[in-house]
DNA sequence: CACAACTTTTGACCTACATCAAAAAATCAT
DNA sequence: ATGATTTTTTGATGTAGGTCAAAAGTTGTG
């Protein structure tokens, strides 16, 4: 099977920051790896470094953490996203997040080694990285004055915003524990209306 | 004056990711300009594209927002940071943050265009900014988690741990406004021991 | 040093949301 | 299907921390 259908969506995501050269192209090509995975399945344990990540062609992964023996929602991940343990996959080193998924998904893998490559070989990937940073960083931003300065309904109305493709897609509890807001509020603001 | 005592500790820095040939040593410090803030003085305003990057050398800058009429601190900068807004500087595009003085402050200003420059030229410097990104993500995302699931004394104790040489220089309206919770309530906090 | 302008503290009261508990509904496996 | 497990909803109650208001303390300035 060639990489060429495969690759689509992938190559249209790093071109809304950097050109993409043939020979980048193959040479991404050449190292990504179509993985699938069922649903409910661990993608990554907490007790291991991040070596890989993945970039989502179809399916949805939670980041989760424990605490007090719960699993808290990091974040939520969908179609044409990268994902992995952030601080694991880049200072290699252990982190408390697990990565899981929420539905069948599929994925393009690319594992460290691969990804040091390209780094070393193409700095426009350097530089893709650090623009595709900048915009989750102002998503982080955005979330985090959510967090501060809004009632629970409108925390809820925000995410519906935010992850509008997706977040009837995600069970309740899940949602909640994201929000940092009870189950049975949440529940409750959605049954007035 | 040359330019040498005045960059040590911005190369220290970039050396913490990467390793600085003398050549981008000196096209940094040809680039590098000096600046000082008097307290209180606006570094920048929300009503224009950031145009500047500012490695803070002495001092203490805060980057906030309007919202109702009164400024919510989004965080406080120091020694050894890079500040600046950072959506807008990335992008290009206006966004909501407005940067101050909280103290009598010199920084180390790249414009731009030559940070751009420096890119285009040096694969290192990409590299530099995605592998610092990676740390500040890491305390963005332990922030959230902080503001989520913590209570006002809590997220006031790790305040002080995070920011642990500056929170003491800082006024606690703006503080409370951080982390949003009342002034009030972080008065009884601090009073309480 | 005295008056003005902030900043912080203290007090009284109130509400949004957490917690605990149990019923209802949905999902899953045999 | 049918009982078991999981998820969501509903109800009752408690409290952390918000809001409003005023006093006390601090800082700056002519």
């Amino acid at each position: 099977m060639t990489n060429i259908e495969k690759t689509d969506e992938i190559f249209q995501h790093f071109e809304k920051y950097i050109k993409l050269s043939s020979l980048l192209r193959k040479e991404l090509a050449n190292r990504i790896v179509l993985k699938s995975f069922k649903k409910g399945e661990l993608i990554h344990n907490a007790d291991t470094i991040c070596k890989k990540s993945y970039f989502i062609q179809k399916g949805l992964i939670r980041t989760y953490f424990i605490k007090d023996g719960k699993e808290i929602t990091e974040y939520f991940s969908a179609e044409n996203e990268w994902v992995n343990s952030p601080r694991s996959f880049i200072q290699q080193q252990l982190d408390i997040y697990y990565l899981d998924a929420l539905e069948q998904s599929e994925c393009l893998c690319l594992n460290l080694q691969d990804l040091g490559f390209l780094f070393d070989h193409f700095p426009e990937m350097e530089r893709y990285a650090r623009l595709s940073m900048g915009t989750v960083f102002g998503h982080y931003m955005d979330r985090i004055t959510s967090m501060r300065f809004t009632t629970a309904k409108e925390k809820y109305q925000h995410f519906c915003e935010t992850y509008h493709e997706i977040y009837h897609r995600i069970p309740l509890g899940m949602v909640s524990s994201y929000l940092g807001i009870a189950q049975e509020t949440l529940s409750r603001i959605r049954a007035e209306k």
